[in-house]
DNA sequence: GTACGGCGTCAGAATCCCGTCAAAGACGGC
DNA sequence: GCCGTCTTTGACGGGATTCTGACGCCGTAC
């Protein structure tokens, strides 16, 4: 599901945006102010922001200073300013699109749509690192394929999505209650019979002795942690 | 140098759009219809494109999809018309950015800028690739042809369009939502009945042995992926 | 030594997903 | 207005995937 992170101190705008994107299977976030904004910007990595230039607190431009520092996450300007040189102020800072308010919400959706279609294939802005390679086999992020001993392992959707989960935290431990939730939904958190099984389908696929394993490592009582 | 493909039949407006990027330091080349603009984006591969919506000989959409058949250039669309749905038909056939005449030389830089500067990192790779080839059949995404034993094969548009987008990232998986948000429109996304019609018509039309397929592979609750 | 909680393993049942086919509906050309 | 092509829709069978419960093992606490 792609996110979103809204950025606008008004209200009524934020909750425009909010219902529409939700409805429209968007996972939403707002900050009504720069500084809440770059905070969750950080912790929530989003696929794509809207951020309004008139915030209370500091100047948007700086706003996109801040995200140009570390990410490349397509930002689409909102503003009501129609004046040439603030345009490409915000576009020459990093933007990605300038939209004067009043906007049509079928086109904000259109040119989000754009924004994020750009960004997608290659690699989802946030991690570089698209592949894993372990002793005993290789994962490709993007591909979403596994390779063992110049074969390919077929996985089915829960082991994929399982393998995904743990391995974009390489060396951390992830929780049950984590897992439970990324993989089966929101609404799971104690069905650890659930990871029992599927590690074990994993260990089975990947590791070279499954009753040993060497790289999903079972911590008692916390969770699951992937070695490399 | 970065390199410009503008497309209008507006001789004023092509004039001035190529002396303001020339004096910047772009190289240029013009198109007046559609048609000459498909062939020299073949021949030329410029970084960015510049396109007027209302052409002489082709509706400019359908320029949109002919570039993006192959191609991931920045597409940057002008228009006299200032209604929604026409922009949000450019933007999800394609276009990377939307400006409705009369424009501001200054805003239309920037805006070029970004789109420049987004797809710079990126570039490099898959952009050129214009033909793929397998034992069975041959691809060319610019012709929009498929030859198979030395005859043309016929492909509907919407298989045309399938077979485009799983092409394009030959070897990834691509997910069906994907798909069907690519070749059915944004608001599709659950319909995989769509997809196994269409996967079917493929692998009929190209693959050896049609219920064994070799290069359409089906990754059963996630998608489909191209192999080559 | 024993009771208990957490984990791995296994196998059967229910469910989901895919490929296939055929027919109805929509569209465009003549 | 008719006809052919393309797209959409529904139904079906087979196979894979997920869910579920039972069982045994192991370490720890008492």
């Amino acid at each position: 599901m792609t996110r979103v992170l809204v950025i606008d101190d008004e209200p009524q705008i934020v909750r425009a945006l909010v219902i529409n994107l939700k409805a429209r299977k968007y996972e939403v976030d707002a900050a009504h102010d720069g500084a809440t904004a770059l905070q969750l910007a950080a912790a929530r990595h989003p696929d794509v922001v809207v951020l309004d230039l008139g915030l209370p607190d500091m100047d948007g431009v700086e706003v996109i200073r801040g995200l140009r520092g570390w990410t490349r996450v397509p930002i689409l300007v909102l503003s009501a300013r129609h004046t040439s040189d603030e345009k490409v102020e915000a576009l020459d800072a990093g933007a990605d699109d300038y939209v004067t308010k009043p906007f049509g919400m079928d086109e904000l959706l259109a040119r989000l749509r754009a924004a994020v279609r750009r960004a997608e294939p290659v690699g989802a802005g946030e991690d570089d690192v698209t592949t894993v390679e372990t002793e005993q086999f290789t994962v490709d992020l993007a591909a979403k394929k596994v390779n063992r001993g110049g074969k390919d392992v077929r996985l089915t959707p829960t082991e994929w999505h399982l393998l995904e989960v743990l391995v974009r935290s390489t060396g951390r431990l992830v929780s049950q209650r984590q897992l439970l939730q990324e993989v089966w939904g929101p609404s799971y958190g104690t069905e650890t019979n659930y990871l029992r099984v599927y590690m074990a389908q994993l260990r089975r696929k990947l590791e070279a002795d499954p009753s040993h394993p060497k790289h999903f490592i079972t911590e008692p009582g916390m969770g699951y942690r992937f070695e490399n």
